[in-house]
RNA sequence: GCCGGGAUGGCGGAAUCGGUAGACGCAGCGGAUUCAAAAUCCGCCAUUGGUGACAAUGUGGGGGUUCGAGUCCCCCUCCCGGCACCA
């Protein structure tokens, strides 16, 4: 039963009634379902449209509206541009809300994930999007994990994948490792005790073999925002320098041992006068066994969260060690310090200091009051001295024996070679990106497949074994439960057949979500990871998500899809061809003091404006505006997209969504923004119901049009060609919906001649098409009503008609000195020359030029005319 | 702290490649319709001065480039995203 069945126009707009009609027609007929077109039978060409898949946390939030609706629209457009369309949709489903549910709520996280999933599909479903369910996938699921698993044995096999010690957060009352956002001002979020560094060991990713590639691939994404392109060559961090080592004793010969440092200005090396080594260097331990205080300020650095931001906004405090090392040139003493904002996990764990030529050393240097050293001075101009700030360019070196008077660079290039001459050092490429850590001391994520034996070593399971199922039904309260699971975790040992023990660590959920785009192509394959589905499908097409995960998913989403090339499986080097970046959903804030710092936040439907005060609708007494903030549980300004479909229907709130805002920037919910969405939807139901009341008319008028006629048909062909520009290259919905309207405003001036109502119908259908991705369930009504016995969905995209553009006269601007003065309208194909002297008889303009002849006239071709007198 | 972005009327935003600042919508005001209200339709709506034509000012702040700057360059302020175990 299609639509044209079920519904008949009615005079008033009801979504209440399309919407289920439509979504049960489209569901009926398998509408959406994506399939890989063997050659010959299907000659469109694929567009495969993603959408991050969501983490399962109970309902939808209007973020997921967001992105979900952006998707859809690209993903309708390019169907009716002729596109076989792919538009999957999964679930990220393992993570940490689900363990903090389980302790809260006394359930298991499977089922709560389960449970939760089941409803989020639903309200999916309730916003018309045009998804191939049949491709569905959850990450929780062995069918889908058995795979990665299948991945990370052949990548710990060939080396990509390997075992070192991490340091991470140490609960030490709850006895459990804790994630950075369950560190709260250096404490445990549910113990209150202060959190310690802890070294532990983990399975890391040699995502640094592919740091070249990862920075060399982002100059062959055109389609990918610059800033993210940015970002993510700043976290790759690529940087040329020296590794400088500085001997342990005055008398050094080669093959003894030494301090190794790096540093991307080996020109300041004259001016070190400290080195500063990480808590856990072997130098500050060896130091400590013999220096209490020593000992105690290496314990107070173990403090603290290992969170970037809190280690770089952390006083920068340092104790010396009483060690020296030795320059590698002049072989004067240098004292070695400890300092708490040197990382043992980064670079060599120590840095040369020089205070003259870093802000940071500088600071420290003063603080401790060591020497502070100039060697660099500008190419002109003298260096200030004594310095009051640190002098960071590069320049001229002095004092710094035979490299005197070189520029910085070549003093590089010169002290890198003496130092390769005489084995304290060479030239060196580093990068700032570090290998990804992969393992989570937690239970609701991916089994590591890694079995511990006491002769064997790390084994991996054997591909016949997999999947290591995660066991769902399990009580939870802190700390993972697999620990406490012999039976899961005593097993043989694939290779001795021993008795060994199974990794009870789980993947990091990074890993699912690294992937997930691959496997919606061959979503239901049990032989194999991804089949030759897969090699038509890839790579994504049109990939949206958060401008959150600029860096961290997309880098490692990337960095897998080339793991995954050089297993074999999918043909090409970047996962996601053009990427849409979506900006938040923002609210407004209230809240009362509850003394003490506490807050009490109020939801913003409970609030309301009582001549110039906000007070809660409940006890009429005032509250405190906050301000609009990111929608969230802890400020309580979400806005439930279930009570806006149930009040509204889906095609208000997604018409309001991209409405409100472009894409990429953040979105201000409004209400009342809501309620003109639905009132233009009302609008365009009504006007296509009295248009159909006067009875039938064709589109295909042969006769006389008025002036006004031709000027809104050519409107309304420049608003085809302005939409389908703004969809498909710009991806700027808002200003298309605008253009929409402003053609709205001008059919409502139109009468009820036969050429008017003809111009109209004409209209009308195109503008039902242009917003039919954006408003599919009104649109597919109304174009049943305006083209009875046809479906929109087989229709295609309207199409420009270049005789309708065609202008006889334009109008100029005429500006005097760079302010606007006047306007004169011209021929469409005035010359120069004429234009000019148009512009110069303007009264304005003359009244402007107060007699000064023209000494210039500036004309932009079909803009303005700007005389300059 | 470091990296990336942003700031335009009462509000959300538009101005796409340096060329009419404020499209479109919201709110507000005035009118039509109505017994009345809601809904709907029409009109006005940056600021200041002026009855008006019009003039001056105006895109977070300061400076610069240009015939011309919301747009480009330099400096500053505030806000947002990320910082490797939230997803």
């Amino acid at each position: 039963m299609t639509l044209t069945d079920t519904y008949l126009m009615d005079p008033h707009y009801r979504p209440d009634l399309i919407e289920p009609a439509a979504q049960q027609a489209w569901e009926a007929t398998a509408r959406f379902r994506a399939t890989e077109t063997a050659a010959g039978s299907d000659a469109r060409p694929k567009y495969y449209c993603l959408s991050m898949f969501p983490y399962p946390s109970g309902k939808l939030h209007m973020g997921h509206v967001r992105n979900y609706t952006i998707g859809d629209v690209l993903a309708r457009f390019h169907r009716l541009k002729g596109f076989n369309v792919l538009q999957p949709m999964g679930w990220d489903a393992f993570g940490l809300p689900a363990e903090n549910a389980a302790i809260a709520h006394q359930v298991a996280p499977a089922a709560w994930t389960y449970s939760n999933i089941d409803y989020m599909r639903g309200q999916l479903k309730a916003l018309g999007l045009a998804i191939d369910w049949s491709r569905e996938i959850a990450t929780c699921k062995p069918d889908y994990y058995r795979w990665e698993q299948w991945l990370f044995t052949r990548l710990f096999d060939k080396g990509i994948i390997y075992k070192k010690m991490a340091t991470v957060n140490w609960d030490p009352v709850d006895h459990t490792v804790l994630a950075n956002e369950q560190v709260i001002d250096g404490r445990g979020w549910r113990s209150g005790a202060l959190v310690e560094k802890r070294e532990i060991p983990m399975y890391f990713f040699r995502i640094t073999d592919y740091a070249e590639e990862l920075l060399s691939g982002l100059d062959e994404l055109p389609g990918w925002p610059e800033r993210v392109k940015t970002m993510q060559r700043n976290w790759i961090g690529k940087s040329f320098g020296v590794e400088i080592h500085f001997p342990l004793t005055p008398r050094h010969q080669a093959g003894e041992p030494v301090l190794k440092v790096f540093t991307t200005r080996a020109d300041t090396l004259f001016g070190v006068t400290y080195v500063a080594v990480a808590a856990e260097h072997p130098l500050a331990q060896q130091a400590a066994a013999t220096h209490p205080a020593l000992a105690a300020f290496i314990q107070e650095c173990k403090q603290g969260s290992v969170a970037e931001a809190d280690m770089a906004t952390m006083e920068k405090k340092g104790m010396a060690t009483g060690q020296v090392v030795y320059h590698p040139f002049t072989n004067a003493p240098i004292p070695v310090w400890v300092a708490n904002y040197v990382l043992m996990g980064y670079g060599e764990g120590a840095v040369m200091a020089v205070p003259a030529h870093d802000e940071r050393d500088f600071a420290f240097a003063q603080r401790y009051a060591l020497p502070i050293k100039a060697v660099i001075q500008p190419a002109e101009g003298a260096l200030p001295l004594p310095l009051t700030a640190a002098y960071c360019e590069p320049g001229v070196l002095f004092d710094s024996d035979d490299f005197t008077g070189r520029a910085s660079q070549d003093a590089i290039a010169k002290i890198a070679l003496v130092l390769k001459n005489t084995q304290l050092g060479d030239r060196r490429t580093t990068f700032r990106l570090r290998d990804w850590g992969i393992s989570r001391q937690r239970y609701w994520g991916c089994p590591i497949p890694i079995v511990h034996c006491p002769t064997c070593g790390d084994v991996t399971v054997p591909a016949s074994q997999l999947p290591v199922v995660l066991p769902e039904n399990v009580v939870i309260d802190i700390g993972s439960p697999l620990k406490k699971m012999p039976a899961w975790f005593n097993c043989a040992c694939p290779k001795c057949g021993g008795a060994a023990e199974r990794e009870t660590d789980t993947m990091d959920t990074f890993v699912e979500s690294s992937w997930y785009y691959a496997r919606y192509a061959s979503p239901d394959c049990d032989t194999a990871m991804l089949d030759a589905r897969a090699q038509h499908w890839l790579p994504v097409d049109q990939y949206i998500c958060g401008i959150e995960h600029a860096i961290l998913h997309l880098l490692y989403a990337r960095f897998f899809h080339k793991l995954m090339r050089d297993e074999g499986l999918v043909p090409c080097n970047e996962p996601f061809t053009r990427l849409l970046t979506q900006g938040m959903v923002i609210a407004e804030t209230y809240y009362r003091d509850l003394g003490e710092g506490k807050k009490q936040w109020l939801n913003p439907a409970d609030v309301e404006l009582c001549s110039g005060v906000w007070v809660l609708k409940a006890d009429g007494q005032p509250v405190i505006h906050g301000g609009t903030e990111k929608m969230s549980k802890s400020k309580n300004n979400g806005v439930d997209p279930q009570a806006i479909i149930d009040q509204y229907g889906a095609d208000t709130a997604r018409l309001f969504m991209m409405f409100a805002a472009p894409p990429e920037q953040s979105l201000e919910w409004s209400d009342t923004g809501v309620e003109g969405a639905h009132r233009f939807l009302k609008r365009v139901w009504k006007m296509v119901f009295e248009h159909l009341e006067a009875g039938a008319v064709s589109a295909h008028f042969g006769g006389m049009r008025s002036s006004n006629e031709q000027a809104i048909r050519r409107q309304l062909h420049q608003t085809i060609a302005k939409i389908s520009d703004d969809i498909e290259r710009r991806q700027q919905f808002n200003t298309a919906i605008a253009a929409v309207m402003e053609l709205m405003n001008a059919l409502a001036k139109l009468d009820a001649s036969n050429a008017a109502r003809a111009l109209r119908q004409e209209a009308l259908e195109a503008i039902v098409l242009m917003l039919a991705p954006i408003v599919p369930h009104i649109t597919e009504a109304l174009w049943t009503a305006l083209r009875p016995g046809t479906q929109l969905l087989d229709h295609a995209w309207p199409t420009v008609d270049a005789s309708a553009l065609v202008q006889d006269e334009i109008e100029l601007m005429v500006q005097v000195n760079g302010k606007l003065r006047g306007k004169i309208t011209v021929a469409a194909d005035a010359d120069t020359a004429s234009i000019e002297a148009a512009a110069l008889a303007h009264a304005d303009a003359q009244k402007h030029m107060e007699g000064r002849p023209a000494k210039k006239v500036i004309i932009v071709p079909g803009r303005l005319v700007n005389i300059v007198a």
